[in-house]
DNA sequence: ACCTGAACACCGTTCAAGT
DNA sequence: ACCTGAACACCGTTCAAGT
């Protein structure tokens, strides 16, 4: 799968312009529909191309239709947030009996890393959203069960979640940015390393001389992986702790008994 | 200082509306000028309220002025955020011979909380942008130097340190996202919790259930210094193996020689 | 009852026309 | 040479008027 998740595809929605084509049972559109338009504008033309008014002429209506589909842009974004974590669980699938709860976060951080970079617009609009919704309610069950299988006190169980999704999502909307800025933009974000980082006097910035090459060459998503590497070791050794907290406990009510 | 720091207040800065009282020296206005009063705009009215035309009627010009200031909307963005890096360096101060690499990236991390949060508007137009001027180019060094002391492989110090400042930046603009939504969708966001996900069913959502106390008290500043721990920790692990890795090889050339 | 499209109050940005 | 403000091509959102 994985290849063409998004767009479930109902009536005309390969075309860019499905004006007088299709079949015209397309009166007063779905909710899902909108959504499939908007995920494919949001694909094409990026954050500053997801607008009510092009949705509205991608699905050949009047602008004002939407609004009685979503009370405001901001409900349609939040459904789109929905239908990502929709796409992600789907992928995500069942988890083994046999996996660790480290292997499981890897995965879905992985997962989440691809989505979240395949629609930088819906990212960076819903990064620090809570949507309430359905599919948000399961991955909040998985991630906790997860979380649980490490074998965390209560309060670590809910603050390393909050830690992992949390940075990861903010990495994914770090990554999201740079990869949908306006391409002048962007190139001169790109080229800041090189253009301004490489020429800096050795005198005044010996450490940044010393490692231009690797600055200049890190990417995106080792920065990701590194990031949920060191919240999933946290993660461990807070385990640990724990368990060495309760043996001295237990011990100590041994000795008194 | 910390708490005036940003409105280093020109002219009529402090009243709202200065526009036939002050003394009328302010034809052509300065960048700095621009800058300190989009500082004051981005405080007081959101992300919502930086624009450039009400910029324009804060500093009383014309939009058009501005446009010889600053290329375009970016290049102001980009100005705002190299001041803040200014006066978080500025806070900063200088490293103290005795602190540890940790606490000074800790120090670090929490002036970077403190004034991210402070003008979440700046944060959130531009924690995922390089700006290639002085204050970001002496803000690398420094990093670079503090995570240099730590001792690890150079590729190493390189990729800590930006999973370090991407990290924290990207949960600075999480924490800013919320604190400038629009009051109503702030209310949405903050009650899901509790509207929400204090009412699943026990059947379907035990872990959720189980934690839901914890969910709806665990704050975003927690979540922020679990993150910046568990990457110092990893960073500790990592120069630990590095010299695990040093003596064995050692070791195996005097055992050659 | 549903749909339409014009209108409102905004954006960023540019440029001919003034001084 | 500098400044002005009107204009262009957009936004999100609403609502009287149509069918």
């Amino acid at each position: 799968m994985a290849k063409n998740t998004a767009p479930k595809a109902p009536e005309n929605a390969e075309t860019g312009s499905a004006r007088s084509t299709g079949p015209r049972q397309r009166r007063s559109v779905r909710r899902e529909a909108a959504v499939n338009a908007a995920f494919q504008l949001a694909e094409r033309e990026g954050p500053a191309g997801l607008t009510m008014r092009k949705l509205a002429q991608e699905l050949d209506v009047d602008v004002s239709i939407l609004y009685r589909l979503f009370r405001d842009k901001d409900a349609l974004v939040l459904a789109l947030c929905e239908r990502t974590i929709e796409i992600e669980l789907d992928e995500i699938g069942d988890v083994p009996e046999e996996e660790t709860w480290q292997d499981t976060l890897r995965r879905i951080a992985d997962i989440t890393w691809a989505y979240q970079n395949r629609f930088p617009a819906i990212t960076l609009l819903s990064f620090a959203r809570t949507t309430g919704g359905p599919a948000e309610q399961r991955m909040v069950e998985l991630l906790l069960s997860t979380f649980e299988r490490a074998g965390l006190p209560p309060t670590q169980t809910v603050l390393f979640y909050r830690t992992f999704i949390d940075t990861a999502l903010g990495l994914c909307a770090h990554s999201a940015s740079l990869s949908s800025l306006a391409p002048e933009d962007r190139e001169k974000d790109d080229s800041a390393w090189t253009r301004v980082y490489s020429h800096l006097s050795e005198r005044h910035y010996p450490a940044t001389v010393r490692h231009i090459d690797d600055l200049t060459t890190v990417t995106q998503k080792a920065i990701y992986t590194a990031a949920v590497e060191a919240i999933l070791s946290a993660a461990e050794h807070a385990v640990t702790e724990h368990l060495e907290t309760e043996r001295t406990t237990r011990s100590e009510r041994t000795d008194k008994a």
